[in-house]
DNA sequence: TTGACATGTCACTAATAGGTGACATGGTGC
DNA sequence: GCACCATGTCACCTATTAGTGACATGTCAA
């Protein structure tokens, strides 16, 4: 039998709701970057964000429409402009192996600087819920837009099964360096263990054939 | 207040213990490819096991040990033999990318097979404990050995680098294709996607410089 | 035979989870 | 002014978790 509290101590600011809802949204992201997905229940994310879970219920329907809707509300995969960056590229010049080679080290360097992407990608592995279906739908049209351009620039080679390789590579030792030191012998925590890494995924992208120039 | 049972409805098996530890042992096991790490613990484990749980503390200290027992327990990786079934290699040969190529593939058959092994793998993405700590260090030590005999064959190229790039990115798909259906346009839930993937690795391979022939 | 020990059964605690019902309060439309 | 409704607070429920203490019973050694 818990003594009752004397009702109403803090004065809701009415009207209020839209910055509620934002706290709790926010809040799902604190706990995703720094405890993970092992965290994520309605009560810690309710504390977290300083609410009551019963506004959970009534805001959101509860934890999948929570996840709805975070995943709606950010920025979790890198821009192909990202993807891009330090590349001129003006469409009518022969593709060169140096153009991969660019964006596969600007995609490590994205995915590796991402933490919260990190946790989503951990999490997808995991289960489904409302959230990971959503976010992986946006990823796979994205990189099939990417892709698109790229299948008759090549002779012939399977870009799609390339990529989803090389990146699939690069994301799953992302993902581990954060539970262990070193794989292979290659150190995952330090600068020279990633060089070393993304060395060998451009040494392998030049066993790709390119069209002969025109 | 419950209603106390009669106590002793079953009479134990007297000196049963070694029975007793695997059946826990082994229920881990069944938990594990079943239901995945979420479900692992010792209330649920005792269930399965069909053993009171008191056991598990008093024979492992607790589920720390328990899973340290269970990773002493079996084969979670691929041997050296399954790695090179289908090659006849006597060390005297020049080698060629169709030796890779072929460890490549059997690398993710063997993989694609082990649903325990997967289970494991999205464990160590996710938190580190005895067992997860205890199986990666075995392997470590195994890949390394495996490929130190291969390095000088190359010319010059990283084989440690290039081994971590290509396994993980076999390792990833495989993990992810138990929640998802197609991944860049690949469908991962057939014969045929897995046929594209495995190539473009195959194909990827043929970027690696071998040693010139004396 | 007796006493120590291994084995196993059960009841209990404390903590936390997801989820719901009741109610106070203040703004808004009538 | 009055009734409605959105917002927010709190107390409660049931399930499940990890972990412990008490005790019954069969086996084995002395």
């Amino acid at each position: 039998m818990k003594t009752p509290k004397e009702p109403m101590k803090k004065p809701r600011n009415l009207k209020s709701a839209p910055d509620t809802k934002s706290k709790i949204i926010r809040a799902v992201g604190k706990v995703l970057a720094k405890q993970g997905m092992r965290e994520i229940g309605i009560n810690h994310i309710a504390q977290v964000a300083g609410v009551d879970k019963v506004l959970i219920y009534r805001y959101f329907g509860g934890l999948a429409g929570l996840l709805k809707a975070y995943s709606d509300s950010g920025e979790f995969w890198p821009t192909r402009e990202e993807l891009l960056a330090g590349i001129t590229f003006d469409g009518t010049q022969a593709i060169t192996h140096a153009f991969f080679e660019q964006q596969l080290r600007n995609f490590s360097a994205a995915i590796q600087k991402r933490a919260l992407t990190q946790e989503i990608l951990r999490w997808e592995l995991i289960e489904q819920n409302a959230m990971t279906r959503a976010l992986a739908e946006t990823r796979e049209r994205q990189t099939l837009e990417l892709i698109a351009g790229y299948q008759d620039m090549l002779g012939g080679a399977d870009i799609a099964a390339i990529t989803a390789v090389l990146s699939a590579g690069l994301i799953y030792l992302t993902l581990r360096s954060k539970s262990v030191d070193t794989l292979n012998g290659i150190n995952l925590k330090d600068e020279q263990g990633w060089k070393r890494i993304e060395d060998a995924a451009c040494l392998l992208l030049r066993g790709i054939p390119l069209k002969a120039q025109p």
